[in-house]
Order: structure tokens, then C-alpha cells, then sequence
DNA sequence: CAGAATCCGTTAAGATACTG
DNA sequence: CAGTATCTTAACGGATTCTG
């Protein structure tokens, strides 16, 4: 029994299926990169906003109580009036940058061949 | 300009965005999985049904059909009665594999700290 | 005014069942 | 084994509203 991530692998309680459910989520790698390249220093939402073009005012919202929840990023309200809002990543938070900077690098380096591939496909298809 | 990754990090066609897309799919990166580590050999559709606990028959064929595509897979199809239809990695394919398993050791090293955080989470929530 | 919360519509992944 | 049809669910995003 029990083949270390094995079995289990293919449960929805499989650590990696529930990983890739969250960094698989459109913006939840993206503000690890961005809050990883500001770390430790914090960020404001505004400036997560800033630095993250194409993402909605919601969309972050949801995607840092998110990760919030998940313990991936510290939040800090400023008593101020209007309050501002900061954020950080927590070492966890951090130490996931690094399988996702693997990720990145495999994607900018090997998606080319994925594109010529489907090119290719399709060509197949059209002739075929 | 072009700060490679950042700038159109934010795109639709941001290769890393464009990845995740793929790897975030359910069984992709199962399958991925269980080809390497058959690989170099072939392994048959029902075969790879049989590893791969919970996968219907239609959505391993979906996951195997764009994976081919993207020519992350060769399909070979034996002209018997019924047909036997084998998959193998490309090399791109197995290329991918490397960044997967970075991303599972993390997922099964950090998992259960982002449980332990949805837990306290939960109970901020019940005490607040 | 910053940021969170809610209503609502769109889109697509995924599952189930049936057909070829 | 592959393809089709239908259903459910959830991510995503827009627009709006609420709170200090």
C-alpha cells in the first residue's frame, strides 16, 4: 500500500491536484511574482493593481483573500482614512516563487515548439 | 522595453499564462506523470486508464488528444482488430516533466501549511 | 477615496451516458 | 477507443453598492 503520491495522486485530496487548482487560478501565480519581486518589502493593493495591467479591482480582491486564507500572503490594513491596504508574502508564500519560477522558465523556453506543434496539427487536419 | 516576461506576462498570450492553462487542466499533468515514468516506452490507452484512478474514458481521451496537439505526446495506433492505440512522451513532453515535479515535491512538502492556514482562517472567521 | 462585498451574466471544464 | 449531447459547477469579469 500507500506508494507515496501514488495512489493518492489521483484522489481530489492529492496535494499536487489541489496546487495546481490554486496556482492554475488566473492570477494567483501572477502576484507571486509580483509580490516575490517586491519582497519583503510590502505592496499596496493599488500598486499590485498597478503592476498587474488587465486585472480587475475584484479579481485581485478575491485572488489575495485567497491566498490570504491560504497563508501565502500577510495582510496589513493601515488605520488611515481612507485605509490602505498592504500586502506580503509569507515565507511560504516565497518558497512557492521557486517551482513557479521553474514553471516560467519552462514556458518561455518551450512554448514555441507547443505553437509549431499546433500549427502543425492543423495543417494535418486541413490536408487531411 | 521588453522586459522578457514582464510586460506581457499580463497578455492572453503570455507563454506562462498559456501553460498554466494546460498543466492546470485535471489530468494533464497526471498524465504526464505516468508517461515518464514508463518512458521510454509506449503505454496503451487502457493501461494508462488503469494508473491513472478516477480519469473517464472520455476525459483521458480529451487529456491525451490535446496533449498530442501540443505535441507533448506521439500516438500510435496498431491496425488490429479492435485497434490498440499507444501513447509515448516526446522528448518535449518529458521535458515538461521536470518543472511538474518540481511543483509536486513542493505541493507535497507545503500542503498541509496551507491546510494548517485555511483551518486557522476558518476559526478567526468563527471567533470574529 | 480605497478596497471589500454582492448581484448577475458569460464561458468553459468536467462528468455522465449514449452512440459509432 | 473515439465522438456526441447534455448537465452541473465554478472561474471570470462587469457593474454596482457599502464601509470607514
Amino acid at each position: 500500500m500507500s506508494e507515496p503520491g501514488r495512489g493518492d495522486l489521483f484522489s481530489p485530496q492529492c496535494p499536487t491536484r489541489r496546487l495546481l487548482d490554486r496556482i492554475g487560478t488566473k492570477w494567483t501565480s501572477m502576484a507571486v511574482k509580483v509580490l516575490a519581486e517586491a519582497s519583503p518589502d510590502e505592496v499596496r493593493f493599488a500598486e499590485l493593481q498597478r503592476r498587474m495591467a488587465g486585472v480587475s479591482q475584484k479579481m485581485l480582491s478575491v485572488t489575495l483573500q485567497n491566498m490570504a486564507r491560504d497563508g501565502l500572503v500577510d495582510r496589513r490594513v493601515e488605520p488611515t482614512v481612507p485605509p490602505r491596504v498592504h500586502y506580503r508574502l509569507t515565507p511560504l508564500g516565497l518558497s512557492l516563487e521557486e517551482p513557479l519560477a521553474m514553471v516560467r522558465a519552462w514556458a518561455e523556453e518551450h512554448m514555441a515548439e507547443i505553437d509549431l506543434a499546433n500549427r502543425r496539427s492543423e495543417e494535418a487536419a486541413a490536408a487531411g
